[in-house]
DNA sequence: GCATAATGCTTGAGTAATCAAGTATTATGC
DNA sequence: GCATAATACTTGATTACTCAAGCATTATGC
């Protein structure tokens, strides 16, 4: 029965942490009939100018295939929270847009899910919450390795 | 655009990192055919005394349903990694046993993932490895919360 | 000791993604 | 300016689960 090491402790800690914290969350948000990944896509398109982007960025920017983008937006589109937007200049890309009534659905799902984020760093202050966020961001592969 | 509460910046960081976290790891399970829930699955029974286990105590372990179980171990019984015992005292439950083949494949699995957690973890060094997953423990939904 | 509840597990149907392949359009090199 | 490559998508097939329902089996209360 030999021990993991301590990277790999870690890891496993980041995975049911994730776990955990997500499940809260997206109960908070299917009150609004709204999906974890799908209040992911509209919270970036409204931090986007004029809330459109283009299809590709928005699969990059929150980790899915351009595939998958296109099977999330589809039911989007339909219950009229996003719609698309050709380009003028490129007719390969198409965009997305935020609507009002899209904004207004997110504004609301954001009420619920940051409510529910407090509660989930109820056992956190401030500066752990800062020190976590920072010690995350330097869990990735880093470009530059050991191997030489 | 208006920003968004801290702790919700946090489970963003989170969400981010595992995803980014995760991919090189399966890509280093992959080599040997294992995906990272089986790892999970192999790792759980190679911990446990006899390396068996209840099925149901191994789906709540790894955070999947029972049906979800009864779905991992089934292609996993087929090559032989794991097999079906039946429990003696209580004709309800079966368990589930780690093979020798399928213990040999977990370590060599392990190596692998072993040598990616580490490459994961190069910006960090031991004190912060440490310190991050003390933090991350700390979020979740505690029982007692704030609202009385 | 018998009805009712709880537990352990499997199965069918559905969901949310992936990958591979295909189409259309634009960019690049010579 | 023309062939080849790269980019931006969409679609069919597959994967990895979930949930709801169902079936045995065991535990509980009276």
């Amino acid at each position: 029965m030999s021990t993991l090491s301590q990277p790999m402790q870690l890891i496993l800690t980041l995975v049911k942490t994730q776990g955990q914290v997500l499940k809260p969350l997206e109960s908070s948000l299917s009150i609004h009939g709204i999906s974890f990944t799908e209040w992911l896509v509209m919270h970036r398109l409204s931090q986007s100018s004029d809330h459109t982007i283009k299809r590709i960025s928005l699969a990059n920017g929150i980790g899915v295939t351009a595939s998958g983008i296109t099977r999330i937006l589809l039911p989007m589109e339909k219950v009229g929270w996003v719609e698309r937007v050709t380009s003028a200049r490129d007719a390969r890309v198409s965009m997305v847009r935020l609507t009002p009534a899209g904004l207004e659905s997110y504004q609301q799902a954001t009420q619920s899910i940051e409510h529910t984020a407090n509660r989930v760093t109820n056992m956190m202050n401030q500066q752990q919450v800062e020190q976590c966020m920072g010690l995350l961001s330097s869990l990735h592969l880093s470009a530059i390795d050991a191997t030489h």
